[in-house]
RNA sequence: GCUCCUAUAGUGUAGUCCGGUUAAGCAUUUUGGCUUCUCAAGCCAAAGACUCGGGUUCAAAUCCCGAUGGGAGCACCA
């Protein structure tokens, strides 16, 4: 307890402890990753291994990202792996898709494999296992071995003998049919950890592998490939999400039985976002029921989808570095990182008018034919020439605002004052003078105006349950400058927000 | 149920290992101001936190014990 007042205990302090005044050397704020828990300049080297079962969204981009920055961060080497050792769920298309995420993202690898081109060695560390009694096939029943596990009993087939183990693991290559056998690790039946109740390290699958075809049917798990694969690629640091962090204590464990190095393994919290989720279970049903379009719907948290949101690569890197290393569970808000993105946006969009739920005016008097206005206010990014007659359009917010008698500006092109107000209105032309307390509204000459679909991506899920609003489509005009941008080109629309040209007739909202 | 992880402002984090010039830094959010031919960006300011209860100590966000909340694992997925 601080019972003393701070004057008191300096006081104190001084009579008795006079040393620990000397201040200690400050620390210095961390910029960037905490240190790496035995990291040598020039010796790190990190993986990532992505199982291509599925499109990669920002949680790969969090698992990337942090390894490679370290390896960069030591100078070291980063591989990625891809860890295809189940054939029911892998497919070249993922295996490309994650390829396709990672180079948006600006990620580069020192080296590229996948956890298939190893399967010999497994199979010779396997046969090592099974010769010094540190693993067994079993021909337990499915139920039956889960049910051991629970109670924490051996079950007979532990008990076998190493010929008859060798026996068995050649009749796997072909006898056995899936699911009658697999090799488990002898670990401890009795441990807390359950992970290490002898678990599985090899199953039989006959599906298609999808580079490998149907060369092998035996097939390494997670714990058996991991634990190899970083200790022979000469990983020193294997950094994960969190939810693997049980499976520690099994992989050094298969190392040890075999003798292996072992590198240091990290942990990380996952990360996703609110009202955004990114598992197959939740997203694969929403596409059939064609309440979600694609993998690329801008509501998704894949890449795919964030890109074509007009969510930059630099945005998103920054944003998972701010996030730091922490085990705590978060669930980030998607403002955190629309923040990162705007700063990144801002610069390089051209501005545009765009007027939704359009209002006609009419001004009388109109001086000129055209005006020039510079598609950025401080950055040179040229300018544009919009044709007018005196028939615009404006938008409906505005237009519930604009009364009768008052004055308001066009922006860019001059100072109106309203002559007639309701479902349309009317103005005359009052000059081009300084204007300080006036509404000032963006504006489409009908003329010209292109008319396009405006898309509006909000949060998926409220909860447990699908949000039906999660779409806003808007039917907007702006000017016939878009048709000149670049598809995938961002824009701020003046007053409205930062958007990203879709296609000619579509432009999907990023955030304000 | 058992085991493990985790807990700092509305949100995300720094600080925790090695207790003390920091009664807590940064970002975001919100609000106000400046600037501005945008409700953007930029600049300035304000608001706002150590889960709870014990203990150790002159001194606890920091060490110890306990409680509570959140998450994960207990797959022939990774």
């Amino acid at each position: 307890m601080n019972q003393l007042s701070s004057e008191e205990q300096k006081k104190e302090i001084e009579e008795n402890f006079p040393e620990i005044l000397v201040p200690k050397e400050k620390i210095e704020g961390r910029v960037g990753l905490p240190e790496l828990e035995g990291a040598e300049q020039g010796k790190v080297v990190t993986r990532f291994t992505p199982e291509p079962n599925g499109y990669p969204h920002i949680g790969h981009a969090k698992a990337v990202i942090i390894s490679s920055e370290y390896a960069k961060m030591y100078g070291g080497k980063f591989i990625l792996r891809m860890d295809d050792t189940n054939p029911e769920v892998e497919r070249m298309e993922y295996h490309a898709a994650i390829k396709v995420g990672l180079e948006w993202l600006g990620i580069e690898w020192d080296e590229e494999k996948q956890t298939s081109d190893d399967m010999e060695i497994f199979y010779e560390k396997c046969i090592e296992l099974i010769n010094s009694g540190r693993a067994y096939v079993c021909t337990c029943k499915r139920d039956n071995i889960s049910k051991n596990r629970r109670e924490r009993k051996a079950c007979k087939c532990s008990m076998g003998d190493i010929d008859k183990n060798n026996k068995n693991w050649e009749k796997m290559k072909e006898k056995f049919k899936p699911g009658d056998a697999i090799v488990r690790f002898r670990g401890d039946m009795k441990a807390d950890n359950a992970v290490m109740r002898d678990p599985v390290l090899f199953r039989i699958i006959d599906e298609s592998h999808y580079t490998l075809g149907k060369k092998y049917r035996i097939w390494p798990s997670y714990d058996m490939s991991v634990a190899i694969e970083d200790s022979i690629s000469g990983v020193t640091h294997a950094l994960r999400s969190k939810e693997f962090e049980l499976r520690k204590e099994l992989i050094y464990a298969i190392l040890d039985a075999l003798n292996m190095r072992k590198p240091y393994q990290g942990f990380f919290s996952r990360l996703e976002f609110k009202g955004m989720p990114m598992s197959k279970r939740l997203i694969k049903p929403l596409i059939e029921e064609g309440k979600v379009s694609w993998y690329d719907d801008p509501r998704l948290p894949t890449l795919e989808a964030l890109k074509r949101r007009g969510i930059r690569p630099e945005a998103i890197k920054k944003f998972i570095m701010s996030l730091g290393l922490t085990k705590a569970n978060t669930l980030a808000p998607f403002d955190a990182l629309e923040a990162f993105n705007r700063k990144v946006v801002d610069a390089e969009s051209t501005r545009l008018f765009m007027v939704s739920n359009a209002r006609k005016l009419t001004v009388k008097n109109l001086p000129i034919s055209s005006v020039e206005i510079p598609n950025h206010p401080i950055n040179d990014m040229g300018k544009r020439k919009i044709e007018i007659d005196g028939n615009f359009y404006i938008s409906g917010d505005d237009a519930q605002n604009i009364k009768q008698g008052m004055q308001i500006r066009l922006l860019g092109l001059g100072n109106v004052s309203i002559t007639k107000e309701g479902t349309e209105f009317e103005g005359e032309f009052i000059g081009d003078g300084e204007t300080t307390n006036i509404l000032k509204i963006q504006w489409v000459s009908q003329k010209t105006a292109h008319a396009i679909k405006m898309i509006i991506p909000k949060v998926l899920f409220n909860g447990e349950e699908f949000n039906e609003e999660s779409l806003e489509e808007l039917d907007v005009y702006t000017e016939p400058h878009y048709l000149q941008l670049k598809e995938g080109e961002e824009i701020q629309f003046v007053r409205f927000g930062y958007c990203r040209k879709d296609s000619q007739n579509q432009a999907i909202f990023t955030h304000k």
